[in-house]
DNA sequence: CGCTTCCAAAACGAAATGGTTATGAATGTC
DNA sequence: GACATTCATAACCATTTCGTTTTGGAAGCG
């Protein structure tokens, strides 16, 4: 996934809106108006925010008579939480290598006057 | 974690700079020199994306001479993805029931007239 | 004390975001 | 054909975001 592709997807789920949209859609595919319904918006303001999500992935959409249905495609949600899956490390081991390195260097920051980084990653 | 913090972390992970920094303080602590100098771009402009990071909880920052050192703090990127997993099975299955009606659905769009959810759910 | 280094804050501008109302295209119904 | 329903688009507005340049405070160094 390229990094505007990141940037779109987070930026889509960085509004309430747009997460509840989602939610709502992992019950199934619905119109504009049942998107709506629990939102005190016009629904202008639900096909931007439809717009948002269609243009980060997030959702497909396909024309029925009048309907326009959503669909969500969860595949950039995986990509999304994979890259932050990327920083596991950092919360999941209580006292690995790096944290122990990372600890030092919190707990004596003066002395590190030259030299911020480490020889220890992968990133 | 609240729908507002939530909403500030992914606004945070939004900007390719702002993950690009995130990624070099896996490395280790940084004074805002160090954090800059990948980017073509001011120093004010990279306290500002420093500020946001603040904001959203995702460094923790510590002042040592005129120096001041960011510092990763992983914990809302875990609750973030944390927040993500409640998608997972809509990726992570390959073929249970609720991909079965979805396949078919999508197969079949005409079909879908009026009915648009399912039976199948917990969210 | 005077100078330099590190960085934040202020003031500004351009563009994007999130909402509104008004309009009209497309489709189904009577 | 006339009408109602569903929804997108346009025009507009307020606010936020992301960058700039300018300024100045705080701390170390000569």
């Amino acid at each position: 996934m390229s990094n505007d592709e990141l940037s779109s997807v987070f930026a889509a789920l960085a509004d309430p809106t747009r997460r509840a949209i989602l939610h709502r859609l992992t019950q199934g595919d619905a119109n504009v108006a049942e998107l709506a319904e629990p939102f005190a918006m016009s629904q202008p303001a639900v096909s931007k925010h439809l717009r948002v999500l269609e243009g980060a992935g997030l959702i497909s959409r396909s024309k029925v008579a009048t309907a326009r249905y959503s669909h969500l495609e969860a595949r950039p949600l995986k990509e999304a939480t994979d890259y932050m899956e990327r920083f596991r490390r950092f919360w999941n081991s209580s006292f690995d290598e790096l944290d122990a390195a990372l600890a030092a260097h919190t707990a004596d920051e003066a002395e590190r006057a030259g030299a911020t980084d480490g020889e220890k990653n992968d990133d």
